[in-house]
DNA sequence: TACTCGCACTAGAGCGCGCTAGTAGAGCGC
DNA sequence: GCGCTCTACTAGCGCGCTCTAGTGCGAGTA
């Protein structure tokens, strides 16, 4: 910096105005720092700059390195954090690096704010990391720690897919649910309560499963097994998420039976292999985009005012309708 | 830090060198530290420790955020950067941000060596940037531009696939090749000069595609547009990867064609993907912990000497036969 | 006793910036 | 001419740490 002060016949303060885009130098002076710098090859160091700020301007992301879905979040928060001025630091959660680890990094890098996806803390933990730095969980609540949350009405998703499938004419739906899995407890009781609603009680049945394909795969022969003994194959299946679904669609395709004419099968996620299918998976997307829209706003509004009572945003997830749903069969199409 | 020096009743200096592990305290006052430490809450600050050290002990690694492989190289890169003191951090390229303002990121943060997964950088950027820090590449190879290379052996993994399904009786394979995507042009020259060695030229087909389950898709309809019209199928795809060879799946299996009894398909990065199919999908394996080790490593000797000659590691893929793969039908099996 | 050595510890400079308080000079009204 | 404001710029402190060059002290040695 001093090099670049030097060469351009300014002061050191000079260049820091220049490089922080402030008013209080001429136009002229702002091209030829930025000239020189470019030419000896001077970038700030942000390790000084965060120092010398006392703020770090960044925002700390905690995402798990297996999870798809947080590619998504990642990507919506980059251009929401830049809109606030605020740097974004990316830590994994991976098998050998736990999550109270991935913070730890974060932590000690000053950010000023922390975004958690899909944690699996404790409550306990996740208040404590509340208390000590302003914290949005992503995909996970926590009753009464104090943070902020953003999650998806899985409860809504359930219903719009629960009520595509029996406008469809369906009746013996069964649901695959996703243990304890985030969002699994929402979706199997969003199941139950749709089916009651729609006078299917006697009808209802949850398999228990996984988020996983070969989840889905089981699920899948144990249907056809079932079948196999005499018992009718169910018209619908409502899986916990897109893995699941394709596991079961895996498994059924290849035993004969077709989709949707024999079968409907509807996803959660509306992941990448929503496409796999040609028909294309009938599945709930969740809007990554508003949700990182939200983890971020909340994050800003808690750093200017601590002291707010902990919120939570829940948005409408959306039924996307593709191939793997039809009507049930035997109805007149 | 000074409140925790006041508080254990030693210097600033001290309590420096208790958290940084450096012998010179005594046993006793180290604990005091720690615990006054832990009683108040603190926590080094790695931008001031950063900026004070002058080395920022901080690897950089820039990744693409949709690419399913890197997940696994990130996964291997933190314990072995961790084996040698250093920090990971993590800037990921995404729609809307670069792999430049990523890697501007990381340069900002001082990383002192920079590992770039799957870059599509000019040869020349990346030589740029091999010239101001240490710099290796994982997945895409640069001829002349001074930084290290990891890589899997293309034509190796496809040369053990090509040898299995031509010991398994096949004849009239194609290939779906993956574009101008990661290690495309190695697989596809490999292909050819495998059906060369096969005494298969006559037979050789390559199809374009891409590396996503729409292109394999798309090849399926082709292949199966082809059959109606009387020319044969062939007996084996072997596909760009494993999404690719998941859409060929699909898109045959729905039509009827029974794999792997018709047609034997092999994909490439064993991804999760290939666990989809119920009998598991047969595809090339590349080791993601031992190119995370060579890229730590390439870098850790590449800051120690930097005038280091270009170097190339070249892991060989490992062939993983599941159920996809099988006789050539007609074959007494 | 006088010395050397090793250990536990400390003083204080300096890492590269941001920021506050300030200066110099130009333009303006009275 | 004076004071005023405004723009363009500068001096220099301090952010929280690391690190070098020490100090003081008890034990060992001649």
């Amino acid at each position: 910096m001093a090099d670049v002060a030097a060469r351009a016949g300014v002061s050191r303060a000079l260049v820091s105005i220049v490089f922080r885009n402030q008013p209080g130098a001429s136009e002229e002076t702002r091209e030829r720092v930025l000239k020189v710098a470019d030419e000896i090859g001077y970038r700030p160091d942000s390790a000084a700059r965060l120092l010398a700020r006392g703020r770090s301007r960044t925002l700390g992301v905690m995402f798990a390195v297996q999870q798809i879905f947080h590619k998504d979040l990642i990507q919506g928060i980059y251009p929401e954090a830049e809109r606030f001025g605020y740097d974004v630091l990316l830590s994994a959660a991976a098998e050998g690096r736990s999550e109270a680890k991935a913070v730890e990094a974060l932590l000690g890098h000053r950010c000023e704010a922390l975004i958690v996806l899909g944690s699996e803390a404790e409550a306990a933990d996740l208040d404590e990391l509340g208390r000590r730095v302003p914290t949005v969980s992503v995909g996970h609540r926590a009753p009464r720690a104090r943070a902020d949350f953003v999650h998806s009405a899985e409860g809504e998703g359930v219903r719009q897919a629960m009520d595509h499938l029996v406008e469809l004419g369906h009746r013996r739906i069964v649901h695959i649910d996703g243990g304890r899995g985030p969002g699994s407890a929402e979706r199997r009781r969003a199941y139950r309560s749709a089916m009651r609603r729609h006078g299917l009680e006697p009808e209802a049945r949850v398999i228990p499963g996984e988020h996983t394909e070969q989840s889905g795969i089981e699920t899948g022969l144990l249907l056809l097994g079932e079948r196999d003994r005499g018992l009718p194959l169910p018209t619908a299946v409502l899986a916990g998420n897109d893995r699941c679904a394709m596991g079961v669609l895996m498994s059924l395709t290849r035993a004969g039976v077709e989709v949707p004419r024999d079968l409907s099968v509807v996803g959660y996620d509306d992941s990448h292999l929503s496409h796999l299918m040609p028909i294309g998976l009938t599945t709930v997307r969740q809007d990554a985009m508003r949700m990182a829209e939200h983890a971020v706003r909340f994050a800003m509004e808690r750093l200017e005012n601590p002291e707010l009572p902990s919120r939570e945003a829940v948005l409408d997830p959306r039924l996307v309708v593709r191939g793997t749903s039809g009507p049930v069969p035997g109805a007149t199409a």
